[in-house]
DNA sequence: AAAAAAT
């Protein structure tokens, strides 16, 4: 510790303005005033736009030649000659624009001039998610090849150690999400005094997950002699207020949205019996119906417990999944996304991780288990299909309880969607009461038949009325060689991807507080500590929670 | 009836 202070005492300077709550800053203009809105029209006005015309020096251009791409986007095309110029940039786009690039391009060009000092980095960017700030990373990676960059990535649920090497060598580019970026400040091993360039990426999607105060905190770290580039899908209005405040007179590049979902995604409705046993016939039917039209798919549920719930019973039924969510440890949420992209996973079951932001190209189908609470989370959902004009198709799965839901998506989205096969008053009446009875009685066709393998809780009932573990039996038969194989591929996939989901995070702590106090188990509830067996029957009576 | 992010 003592150690520690002595040496951040010997870097110039170190205290300054972090304690400086955010001093005289510079006269702001409205943004309005240097307006330059950029729509995607503008492709079409200047058709023969290149990046050479840009201002982007020759190593950058010949990394963007390597990577194929001649043409900027729009918000390239907007962003890129302002930033290279050192002025603030506010970009309203969405993922898929090419924003990220848009801010990557420039910033490696002026980092060209100057040296990073240990513990103080020469650039930062902020994002919502760690999947998200790694995609940065691998765009530095990318576009930075032909220089030589220190890249320091800072996210939560990984070793400090490397994190503080490459702190301690001196980062040209700092990518971090704000959780562990305060981390590491609070430990005394980075300084924000030597930030030239600040980017604040999905700056709506911040307010969301809560993080706009440590956005300020960070702000205020950092000299307001930087420069600022600042990305947002929207702008409601306490993000409007943080632009006031921390950008200086920004040029404003303005994009729409890169294809409006209804013209290139087929949506569809599906009525399924609310249990989750139906829900998960209902997918698997749907998923066999596609057949080969699918290529890869994401499938949103609700909740983390229902994503890993939903991941073991596609993998028991051998369909080529994977799972991403919050819960899940980084080295399986990197493993899963990458066999994703590489397209070894044909299905990634998730939560709303991979909404927004993630960069999973061309995706063929969007599949919603569960209806999402939030409308907005319907529009970014199935924004994951039909991008780049290609087409795109998403199901819903709807049960009685979702209507209400239903409704503020349809009404959110200005349109109703279709049912696939009938809404749901023509879903048969027996999917629906039959279930209530054979709940926790157990069901007929389970008994004397063990589990495959013992001491399996899971609610799944193997056979439903598609008895589908049956089913499988006759298509391994009835296939030639080639299609047992892939299938056994399929399973080694899915076995070493069930290996890596962690057994317990993913599981909500049932029997812990919040503060990981330990409640009392469920066979202790009629127990009462103290009394031995000799309890009165007053403290066994259970409180309803 | 949620998820994300620091431990």
């Amino acid at each position: 510790m003592a150690l520690q202070l002595v040496r951040a005492c010997s870097i110039p300077c170190p205290f300054v303005p972090w304690n400086d709550p955010a001093p005289t800053i510079a006269p702001r203009h409205e943004p309005a005033k240097t307006h330059a809105n950029v729509s995607s029209d503008d492709t079409i006005v200047q058709p023969d736009l290149t990046f050479a015309d840009l201002g982007l020096s020759d190593k950058v251009l010949s990394a963007v030649t390597d990577a194929g791409y001649t043409k900027p986007t729009p918000i390239q095309a907007g962003a890129i000659p302002h930033a290279l110029q050192g002025k603030d940039v506010l970009g309203i786009a969405q993922t898929g624009t090419g924003k990220t690039a848009a801010f990557v391009l420039p910033m490696i060009t002026r980092l060209e001039k100057g040296r990073a000092r240990a513990r103080m980095p020469r650039t930062l960017i902020l994002e919502p998610t760690r999947e998200l700030a790694a995609q940065v990373e691998e765009n530095f990676v990318r576009y930075g090849k032909n220089h030589k960059l220190n890249i320091a990535l800072l996210i939560g649920g990984v070793s400090f150690d490397e994190q503080e090497r490459k702190l301690e060598r001196g980062a040209d580019v700092l990518i971090a999400t704000p959780g562990r970026l305060l981390d590491h400040r609070e430990r005394g091993k980075l300084l924000l005094t030597g930030v030239d360039i600040l980017v604040i990426d999905e700056a709506d999607r911040m307010l969301d997950m809560g993080f706009i105060p440590d956005i300020e905190r960070i702000c205020e770290m950092i000299p307001f002699t930087r420069q600022t580039l600042f990305f947002s899908a929207t702008m409601p209005p306490e993000i409007t207020k943080l632009t006031e405040k921390f950008l200086q007179a920004p040029v404003r590049v303005e994009v729409a949205k890169p294809s409006s979902t209804a013209t290139t995604v087929t949506q569809r409705l599906v009525k399924s019996g609310s249990k989750s046993w139906d829900k998960r016939a209902v997918l698997r039917k749907l998923i066999e119906d596609e057949g080969d039209s699918l290529t890869n798919a994401i499938i949103f549920c609700n909740r983390k417990v229902d994503v890993s719930e939903l991941f073991r019973s596609l993998v028991k039924h051998d369909f080529d999944a994977g799972a991403l969510h919050g819960d899940m440890d980084q080295r399986a949420r990197m493993a899963m996304l990458d066999g994703f992209r590489n397209n070894k996973l044909r299905l990634l079951v998730a939560s709303d991780v991979a909404a927004r932001g993630l960069d999973i190209p061309a995706v063929s189908h969007v599949f919603n288990f569960d209806v999402p609470i939030h409308a907005e989370d319907y529009v970014h959902r199935i924004g994951r299909t039909g991008r780049a004009g290609r087409s795109g198709k998403a199901f819903t799965i709807v049960t009685k309880s979702d209507n209400k839901y239903l409704d503020a998506v349809e009404k959110l989205t200005g349109q109703s969607i279709e049912w696939l096969d009938g809404d749901l008053s023509t879903l048969s009446p027996e999917v629906e009461s039959d279930e209530a009875p054979r709940r926790g009685r157990g069901r007929p066709e389970r008994k004397g038949r063990g589990r495959e393998r013992g001491g399996e809780r899971t609610r799944e009932t193997p056979v439903a009325k598609t008895t589908p573990a049956d089913e499988r039996e006759d298509v391994v038969e009835a296939a030639p060689a080639e299609r047992r194989e892939r299938r056994e591929a399929i399973r080694q996939g899915n076995a070493e991807r069930e290996r890596q989901m962690p057994n317990r995070p993913e599981q909500p702590r049932r029997d812990r507080d919040d503060r990981g106090r330990r409640y009392r188990d469920q066979d202790d509830v009629n127990t009462v500590v103290g009394f031995g067996d000799d309890v009165p029957a007053f403290m066994k009576i259970a409180v309803p929670v």
